[in-house]
DNA sequence: TATTGTTATACTCTATAACTATA
DNA sequence: TATAGTTATAGAGTATAACAATA
């Protein structure tokens, strides 16, 4: 029963998750909320049927995303300049100043996981991550695809 | 606005369970009840309890898990031989064989995200991911402690 | 006619609290 | 009294379908 490298790729991503549900406990912030602010700050502000687009979740449910965040006063909603159907959302300056701290604790737990590294494997590292995550991602774009072929053959 | 090594890394847990959703799109089976199987077919049957611990889950949420399981086929339960208010949980045997083509499609997709990386690279991004697991599990571990701490010094 | 957001509805993941049967 | 599982309830993540306003 051997640990391969995709068991310890996915406990990554398991301990983080949880790290971030153990960071948010007792706020209304929960990592799918912050992950919406995240997008914001990263990508800046737009209209929800684009945040759902960025973010590959459904328009309904930015519906009800935006709805808490605002509500808590982390976003602000604005009609949008030049389309009255559409809906502007930014960050208040209260969660931009937040989300600025996070991105460098994010940075901090960055570099501090690669001194966890042998330093003469650094490098290797950076570019092997690099490698698996740009041949999963197409990985998976294929599977997507021949699924969507299946369920068109379908109908 | 650099891509760090932490962002790749949590790029490919996302891809994966994208990928999990994509493989079990129209089954019963769902990334979580999944992991249910896996750890069953890992660690062998055991009561709910101690699969809820297993699992980190509430033993409320196991019944509700091994509800839809049983329902679909893939689980069996059975009275504890010795304890009358524990119920044994095990994979029936065609779950046991789906979990075992599992297994290799793993080791499998395991290989060929290596096969990506270039073949100097590979020793030390396998003892690379491996440190930086180990220490993330630290940092996680004395987070979740200090939390605890916290809220007991709040009651 | 197509698009944007929302109301309505439903399924899944997850938790805590109260309860029953058993130890 | 403590433990194993379940009933009751609830919040969060997520989707589709139908609908109103606007393009």
């Amino acid at each position: 029963m051997d640990v391969t490298v995709l068991d310890r790729l996915l406990q990554i991503g398991e301990l983080f998750e949880r790290d971030m549900a153990t960071h948010f406990a007792g706020s209304p912030l929960t990592p799918q909320r912050v992950q919406v602010l995240w997008e914001l700050a990263r990508g800046g502000s737009c209209a929800q049927h684009e945040l759902a687009a960025r973010l590959g979740v459904s328009p309904r449910h930015v519906t009800t995303l935006v709805d808490v965040l605002e509500a808590g006063g982390y976003v602000r909603r604005s009609p949008h300049p030049t389309d009255r159907r559409s809906i502007f959302v930014a960050l208040t300056a209260t969660a931009e100043d937040t989300m600025h701290e996070m991105q460098l604790d994010h940075e901090e737990l960055s570099a501090t996981l690669l001194e966890a590294v042998a330093p003469e494997d650094r490098a290797a590292v950076e570019r092997g991550v690099t490698a698996i995550a740009e041949r999963l991602a197409e990985l998976v774009a294929a599977d997507e695809a021949r699924r969507r072929e299946e369920a068109r053959a379908d109908s």
